[in-house]
DNA sequence: GTAGACCTTGACGCCGACGTCAAGGCCAGC
DNA sequence: GCTGGCCTTGACGTCGGCGTCAAGGTCTAC
């Protein structure tokens, strides 16, 4: 298989697969031509790679995960190394959405307080025009 | 006042002033020798424009409540841009908010499982060694 | 008059994961 | 033999918000 094949069939680009390998991630066997070759292994590796990814992993954290495939576990996670780095992210999601959740309710007060002031200057406007129990919803999740 | 006392008021560096102003987001008058000279109100400017990239604002996204504070409004978020702004931040957060739960809990899925078949492979080795109920909060939140 | 603390503009560096372009080699089908 | 589709390496561009360095001007204190 060349590069453009097992690009397509794990729906990326040959870039991406050029770029994994200059980070020494996903190798390739030579042709005589000089062309890349791969095999279906190398679509297992790619396409845990491109989970990983797609979870928001950075490419070195991917890593174990690949060497733990390539050293013929059942499975990327079936490693150590591999735990550890789910229990890492773990953390980091966590502390991520702690944040995230502090910032929300910040941006929250400081609209409703916003409103307020604004239909004080302006009293004919009223804060809500249809239903005053799920207005608070509608301003956060509305268009 | 000049550049490297904003700077310090506001908790920042001069290089990040210079950086605003060169994105018209503040700009400075100038002394008879060229240097920068802020105002009190600069130091009110600069310091809504921190608190709204501390919330994670990107720095367009403060350019309403600057120019609202510039006209003459008590705040920054008095204005209808800014609350505009407010909105769309809210939304923007709720997406994050909701791809990093799903995220969390599909990577949380995965290690659960990957240590369910890692025990199964070394059944002497117990899933949890202290307290059985608090296990999986232990997993996540642990060191 | 000189050290040194401030200021100026300009320009390159950084981070990650690629996108995109350039110049050229390889191979199949007509 | 030639067109067109694939491949190669190399190198620069992207995005945001600055950090950092360079070369030089300005002002104050001694």
């Amino acid at each position: 298989m060349r590069i453009g094949e097992l690009a397509q069939r794990a729906g990326t680009t040959t870039r991406t697969l050029r770029y994994y390998e200059s980070r020494g991630l996903l190798p390739a066997r030579r042709a005589v031509n000089g062309y890349r070759a791969y095999g279906e292994e190398d679509l297992r590796l790619l396409r845990q790679i491109r989970l990983l990814q797609d979870f928001g992993f950075e490419l070195e954290e991917t890593r174990p995960f690949v060497d733990c495939l390539r050293a013929g576990h059942p499975s990327g996670d079936s490693c150590p190394a591999s735990l550890e780095v789910y229990r890492r992210k773990l953390a980091e999601i966590d502390e991520c959405l702690a944040r995230l959740q502090a910032v929300r309710e910040q941006v929250q007060g400081q609209l409703l307080r916003a409103q307020v002031e604004a239909s004080a200057e302006h009293p004919g406007e009223p804060l809500c025009e249809v239903k005053p129990n799920a207005a608070s919803n509608e301003w956060v999740e509305g268009n």
